[in-house]
DNA sequence: AGTCTATTGAT
DNA sequence: TCAATAGAC
């Protein structure tokens, strides 16, 4: 006798049991659930998982295995492009169907649909509070500035706790799987594995502890999550990046405070939904200006530029502190993101998606629509964008935000022994900071030629 | 969610 | 000299 057909869980950027609106219908099916993750590598091109993004999800897909087993599930494992590892899955599990979050990537979502042209393939939103399609301006179209956005995103948002994981979840036979081992996702260079383990705890438990260490600290986020010098920030982005914790769910949590400050924090949030709708909506954002007239723009061919931003030794201490933070932690504050960033485009002049390449390899909470969406901010060249003309100066960002100098002390050791007045411009320091480079470019220089360079792209639109 | 410069009025 | 302010980029 034939025994009732199954349904596939697909987990994709989704990695938690709790508030998990697929995973719960997948159950609430009546039928047996096996649990798949797929390692797709290929079809997203250069978008698929950066380095850092792979260490991450090594030990998050080992936390949510183990979550399984408790409630009586397996993790399957496989390796391989969506379009083919689903059917093979769907065949040799003969399930009846599949429940899976929502995709905002297009090459994923390109995937989907395709997918969901032969087999029965049931979508839920599982990683945003918004479906990119529900808000809509009054005219019907998708908006394109942040504020009326997350007003309407407000006026939406109708308050529910997050549901809870499920105690057990009725297992079918689970199909071979690969091992994590098998996926050599972790970092060859073991000393970087160890920066990243030294600051972020991956998986759905680590997301809640993080929550709950951030919230008392909520009531002073307003002032507080512009000092890379002091633990004001939330740091969830690289949980919400993989699902392990819901947005709904901080929301939530949020619901207990009340003051500008939460409002801030929550703007936050919605500021990632805004790049889900703006991604949804405009699927080359990653790869080009949303401002056509950008196309244009003079950028610069600086390989070495590149290099030493990238490597930190750029001789501005704020913008290197940063780009160490980045690479020894697999993340950067988000001040200094934009710090950093504005050097890059404007005293540098090189393209942001070189800027935006590497973020996504570097950033363990690298998210394809926050990545894009911000990097376009910056470049003045995407959806209710900083204007170009806004550029931080870095001396004076570094002075106001990190005014003794211990954050740039923190990943800068060469400036040790520079005084705190000449923290921020150690080339004008009496005491010369040992094996530090002079500034590459000079910052007057730099902002005179960003704002020459400007200027050939609005002439030709004026 | 900026910076620079000029200007003004207070030390 | 310097803080506050406005306008330009």
């Amino acid at each position: 006798m034939m025994s009732p057909q199954p349904v596939l869980y697909w987990f994709r950027r989704d990695l938690r049991l709790a508030d998990n609106p697929g995973l719960a219908a997948a159950i609430a099916t009546g039928r047996k659930v096996i649990a798949v993750f797929i390692l797709d590598e290929e079809t997203g091109g250069r978008w698929a998982a950066g380095a850092a993004s792979k260490w991450w999800l090594h030990h998050s897909l080992s936390a949510l295995a183990a979550d399984l087993q408790t409630r009586g599930a397996t993790l399957v494992l496989r390796r391989g492009r969506i379009a083919t590892e689903l059917p093979r899955l769907l065949a040799e599990t003969d399930a009846c169907e599949v429940h899976v979050g929502e995709a905002i990537e297009p090459w994923a979502r390109r995937a989907i649909d395709t997918l969901a042209q032969t087999i029965p393939l049931r979508r839920h939103r599982t990683s945003l509070m918004f479906s990119p399609e529900e808000i809509r301006t009054g005219a019907g179209t998708p908006y394109s500035v942040f504020t009326p956005f997350s007003k309407e995103c407000r006026k939406c948002y109708t308050p529910h706790p997050p549901a809870e994981a499920p105690r057990q979840i009725p297992a079918g036979k689970a199909p071979p799987s690969d091992t994590l081992k098998d996926w050599a996702l972790l970092p060859s260079h073991p000393d970087w594995a160890a920066g990243l383990r030294a600051t972020h705890t991956p998986g759905e438990a680590g997301a809640q502890a993080r929550l709950a260490k951030f919230l008392p600290r909520i009531g002073v986020y307003g002032e507080a999550r512009n000092r890379p010098d002091q633990p004001g920030t939330s740091m969830l982005s690289p949980h919400l990046a993989w699902g392990e914790i819901s947005p709904g769910a901080i929301w939530h949590a949020t619901l207990a405070h009340a003051g500008r400050d939460v409002e801030v924090f929550q703007s936050e949030v919605l500021w990632r939904e805004f790049s889900a709708h703006l991604l949804w909506n405009s699927p080359t954002l990653p790869d080009a200006p949303l401002k056509p007239q950008y196309s244009a723009f003079p950028w610069r061919q600086d390989s070495a530029g590149l290099t030493a931003w990238q490597q930190g030794r750029t001789g501005i201490p704020i913008v290197d502190a940063g780009m160490r933070q980045l690479w020894q932690t697999g993340w950067m504050h988000n001040r200094v993101r934009m710090i950093t960033a504005s050097f890059l485009i404007k005293h540098l002049l090189i393209r942001w998606q070189d800027g935006e390449a590497w973020f996504w390899n570097c950033l363990v909470d690298a998210e394809l629509a926050a990545n894009a969406a911000s990097w376009q901010w910056v470049a003045g060249s995407g959806a209710d964008a900083a204007p170009f003309f806004r550029i931080f100066n870095p001396v004076l960002q570094g002075g106001k935000f990190d005014p003794a100098g211990d954050y740039v002390r923190k990943y800068v050791p060469e400036l040790a022994d520079v005084p705190v007045k000449h923290i921020h411009t150690p080339w004008e320091s009496a005491v010369k900071p040992r094996n530090y480079p002079t500034p590459i470019v000079d910052l007057a220089f730099g902002r005179a030629r960003a704002l020459d360079a400007l200027k050939i792209i609005t002439r030709s639109t004026a």
